[in-house]
RNA sequence: GCUCGAGUGGUGGAAUUGGUAGACACGUUGGACUUAAAAUCCAAUGGACAUUAGUCCGUGCGGGUUCAAGUCCCGCCUCGAGUACCA
């Protein structure tokens, strides 16, 4: 019988499922392990070759920590919100609900047909009204708490409101909204409900407030700032515009500091981390406040606030800018700049996003007419607008220093405003001088001679003294906009009275999603829930009207947006520890046993995504006590993408004729996508496949310019899409070399974390691995199973134990590439020395189990053992064994000091030490001097150093 | 522009901490077994000269440190990823 590794691979998943092999239990004496993968959104089009490879990297880890003894949690999910199935019931008006289930059923089958080891008891869906009832828990918690800045934690509003009781918000440290009113005890008691419910909603840590938000037209909704590449919308490259808008926002900036700090907490890979760090973009500074100089036409003085991280060359600035969407325009326009400055701001309010960052180049501005007093020599500095200062950054305003800037300087000399030169011994006639550390500062009252750090300290005191300024630290890091007008999403826990938003109570949750009979944003402009009125009214009337009294009339009752797609995500590697827990979240014996995730594998395209506000959520559960754990990966891995092989057939132009790639020449073509199935390895397309095909009907009657009989198509490396033809699937892999070839040719290909292309020609050598080891153990015509209880030779025991010593480093540092060479060497040594030792292929068979779990499956019950590999203690390496030696050989000098010196054959390692002491004492005799360090390279050679 | 990362045979990639460069695999060539093919097995496979031994050159380029450099240092080149008027 040769290796079936169908039928072999059908009977175990059948009987790991059966079994329930994986299931992990919530306590045990051994120490826990737990296995992430960034759960998949499960896309209609199903899997292709590349999105298993942090899978079987996670699976091959889980089961080697399993065979290690520990009790490991390796759960798996779905991500199931999503655009693309709305965008799908948009066109057919097919449920996103009968999608989503019916896409998440193919990946599953595609998902158990790989052998993965994942407890699938503990699936979780974030679309499912159960696993959504916590998301809407979470958010009902971050509405009920504020950010205590002096406990730098968050708490409970009710501690916010004792300290308004007692003293209004005069001491209050926390972070909130910019434009919060000073009030005391007894003003806040006056204050009517509706208005404390104002003021405290500035504080919450999930909050409305109008802001510009990033518009969609095209897809009808609100997208994030990560969700806009180069200015349009990352999702089908839509126009983006900027639109005022109430909305949900979670007060993430809160967390700023916290998040930016504890990165060094955790292990994960130094660019994912870069890209943290610059998302957060902390800067260190002052925030100076200059006052506008009254005129004869605006009669008012207005303060503008600036952010700066130079307030050293604060003796240079010459003029302000703001940015023109700044409050202040308006006010400070002289009546003779009006005309001007109104032509300036609409122009910039009409170019989009996208024209904006595409032509930083050009140099706009406008004058306002307004002068500002400085705030140490009080001379009047004019104030411009000019589109480079953004109003979403800092304060919207700059104090602008021509000299220490290069974008003030070109912004000077565009409008012809004075530089003056506030730096010793430094020429600026050409460009701005911005070297911080060679900054001497000059021309500037009390700051001249004083190097960069201390100017600015210096400048800041002083600034403290006149009250026109203090030392700040300012984030790039914007609050996250948590509301989209999408149907297939989590619906909010919030109804409103009188325009305030108020939750619904937690024993009422699940707030399930209606049921619509369109998709779309309704008529009047409401987002899709807008088309379910009986389910608003309902909602309300069963949760709140019926237990407290409120008035029908009340506009609209619920809330109609739902949440972002990232709501879900940010917590369900906490609720796969108790995933069918009804009653909590989770309950705290499984938190406290399971504790955070040990090692999350997935992709690096959630840096200042998902991953950023899972760490947001964490930090916010651990706060509350919900958590133990402040960050809650430990380790992370990014695998690399799969990137697919195109190939491309040639149609010369305004011909039916297709053209072989070498034979193109200098002819015009038109290059095409051909399906990679109808090609060889050797680049030949299947011509009779080809002109079979339904899609290639336009060239059933087409001329071939073939070579040598064959066409050979072109070749491109891009991403795996179906647009391109260029997908492979899982499936059909598996269908013809099986699963745990799959598993060991996707490791096999090179680095976990390198991006690399698909090629399927090299997977037959991994098959025929496979093959190899299969025949260890079977042996005659039949191949009947032959297993010894002969005694292992010593270099079976050599062999072994390397490749354990090997194996085992290589999970341990994630190199699993060099681990399935390890495997290779193994088996073909162990078939030369015709090794039939159970006690050699016993151990061989746990080592495989990880990287091909079926095949180790079978050979283990063969081998009579009843319980499944999965827990078999991993074999252990013993050295011992590993003394190499070899043959004679001359000791040569080739006069630069290095020697080489073959071992004899059957040496132990005490006979290599006293070789090499002897070799110490010969090239004492040819040196005069004796060697310092002596190398032994396993194996020939021994380097001495001199 | 800035910040990371990477450049090794025909190809994917090995190379422990500075110690035999090219493991392992694909591909190619030759051979065995077959009527034949497939499968399997064996051998060769960085380049040049020599074909018996052998010698020289070789890890993007140019220098340097070292007995010894793919690996460390300095200066370049190329490619990839992320990010960008962030004051």
């Amino acid at each position: 019988m040769s290796y079936d590794f169908r039928q072999i691979e059908d009977k175990w998943q059948k009987e790991w499922a059966e079994k329930g092999t994986f299931e992990a239990q919530n306590n045990s004496d051994k120490p826990k392990y737990y296995v992430l993968d960034m759960f998949p959104y499960p896309s209609g089009a199903g899997l292709h070759v590349g999105h298993p490879l942090g899978y079987i990297a996670s699976d091959i880890y889980a089961r080697y920590k399993r065979h290690k003894g520990f009790n490991v949690l390796h759960p798996m999910g779905y991500d199931s919100f999503g655009l693309p199935a709305e965008q799908y019931a948009i066109q057919t008006g097919q449920h996103p609900a009968i999608t989503t289930a019916a896409n998440i059923k193919r990946y599953r089958e595609q998902l158990d047909k790989i052998g993965f080891s994942f407890d699938w008891s503990r699936e979780v869906r974030t679309s499912d009204p159960d696993y959504y009832k916590w998301t809407q828990w979470i958010f009902i918690q971050l509405f009920n708490s504020w950010y205590n800045k002096e406990a730098d934690k968050a708490e409970d509003i009710d501690t916010l409101i004792a300290l308004f009781e007692q003293d209004g918000n005069n001491g209050v440290k926390a972070v909130c909204d910019e434009d919060v009113v000073a009030f005391t005890a007894d003003q806040w008691s006056g204050f009517t409900p509706k208005k404390k419910q104002e003021i405290l909603l500035q504080y919450r840590l999930t909050y409305l407030a109008e802001t510009e938000v990033n518009w969609c037209p095209a897809l009808g909704t609100v997208l994030a700032n990560d969700e806009i590449v180069n200015g349009v919308s990352e999702r089908g490259g839509h126009t983006v515009i900027r639109k005022k808008m109430t909305r949900w926002s979670m007060r993430i900036s809160a967390y700023a500091q916290r998040l930016l700090d504890d990165l060094q907490k955790v292990d994960w890979p130094q660019p994912l981390k870069d890209s943290q760090v610059n998302w957060i973009g902390r800067s260190e500074g002052a925030s100076v406040t200059f006052h506008t100089i009254p005129s004869g036409d605006v009669k008012k003085s207005y303060p503008i606030e600036v952010f700066t991280t130079r307030p050293d060359t604060i003796f240079g600035a010459s003029f302000m800018t703001l940015a023109p969407e700044h409050e202040l325009v308006s006010l400070i326009t002289t009546p003779e700049q009006e005309k001007e400055v109104a032509a300036y701001v609409e122009a910039t309010a009409k170019r989009s996003e996208r024209d904006r960052m595409a032509d930083v180049k050009t140099i706009s501005g406008a004058f306002t007419g307004a002068y500002a007093s400085h705030p140490f020599t009080k001379e009047p500095v004019p104030v411009w607008i000019g589109d480079y200062v953004l109003a979403g950054y800092g304060t919207g305003a700059v104090m602008s220093v021509p000299c220490g800037d290069q974008r003030d300087y070109d912004f000077a000399k565009h409008f012809n405003i004075p530089i003056p030169n506030i730096f010793e011994g430094i020429d600026i006639s050409e460009e701005a001088f911005a070297d911080k550390e060679k900054t001497i500062i000059a021309n500037s009252d009390f700051l001249n001679g004083l190097p960069y750090k201390k100017a600015v300290k210096l400048a800041i005191y002083e600034l403290e003294k006149l009250e026109q300024g203090k030392g700040k630290i300012n984030y790039r890091l914007r609050d996250a906009v948590f509301s989209r007008q999408r149907y297939w999403g989590e619906p909010f826990p919030v109804y409103y009275v009188e325009g305030m938003p108020q939750m619904i109570e937690s024993k009422y949750l699940p707030i399930e999603l209606p049921e619509v009979e369109k998709y779309l944003p309704t008529e009047t402009g409401e987002p899709p829930l807008g088309n379910a009125t009986t389910w608003a009214w309902n909602t309300v009337e069963h949760t709140v009207v019926s237990n407290k009294m409120i008035d029908h009339r009340t506009v609209f009752p619920l809330e109609l947006n739902t949440m972002p797609g990232w709501a879900g995500s940010s917590f369900y590697f906490n609720r796969y520890m108790d995933p069918n827990n009804e009653n909590e979240i989770f309950s705290q014996d499984a938190i406290n046993y399971w504790q955070d995730v040990d090692l999350y594998i997935g992709g690096s395209e959630h840096a200042t995504g998902h991953l950023l506000y899972s760490r947001f959520w964490q930090k916010f559960l651990f706060d509350k006590g919900v958590v133990p754990k402040e960050e809650f990966a430990k380790k992370l891995i990014n695998q690399g993408m799969i990137t697919g092989t195109s190939a491309f057939i040639y149609r010369i132009e305004g011909e039916n004729t297709l053209v072989s790639k070498n034979l193109i020449g200098d002819r015009s073509v038109q290059p095409l996508h051909v399906d990679v199935s109808l090609v060889n390895p050797s680049d030949e397309l299947d011509l009779v496949k080809f002109k079979e095909n339904p899609l290639y009907a336009d060239f059933k009657e087409a001329k071939f310019l073939l070579e040598d009989g064959v066409y050979i198509v072109g070749r491109e490396v891009e991403k795996m899409s179906k647009s391109k033809y260029n997908v492979v699937s899982p499936d059909s892999i598996c269908e013809d070399f099986g699963a745990d070839s799959l598993r060991l040719y996707e490791m096999f290909l090179g680095p976990l974390e390198q991006s690399k292309p698909w090629n399927t020609a090299g997977i037959t050598g991994v098959h025929s691995f496979l093959k190899k080891m299969w025949r260890l153990f079977h042996s005659g015509e039949e191949g009947a199973f032959n297993v010894t209880d002969d005694e292992a030779t010593a270099d079976n025991l050599k062999t072994l134990h390397k490749t354990i010593k090997k194996v085992e480093e290589d999970i341990e540092n994630f190199s699993f590439n060099t681990s399935v060479s390890s495997f290779m060497i193994c088996v073909n040594e162990l078939s030369s020395q015709k090794c039939t030792s159970k006690s050699i292929l016993e151990p061989l068979a746990i080592l495989v189990s990880p990287y091909a779990p079926h095949i180790a499956e079978e050979l283990w019950s063969k081998l009579g053992h009843k319980a499944s590999i999965a827990t078999a203690e991993f074999p252990k390496y013993e050295g011992k064994y590993l003394v190499e030696s070899s043959k004679e050989y001359p000791i040569s000098f080739n006069g630069k000091m290095r020697f080489k010196m073959e071992l004899p054959a059957d040496m132990s390692a005490a006979d290599i030490e006293s070789a090499v002491m002897a070799h110490k004492k010969t090239q004492e005799q040819l040196q005069g001097r004796t060697p310092k360090k002596v190398i032994v390279v396993p194996g020939k050679i021994v380097n001495v150093v001199g």
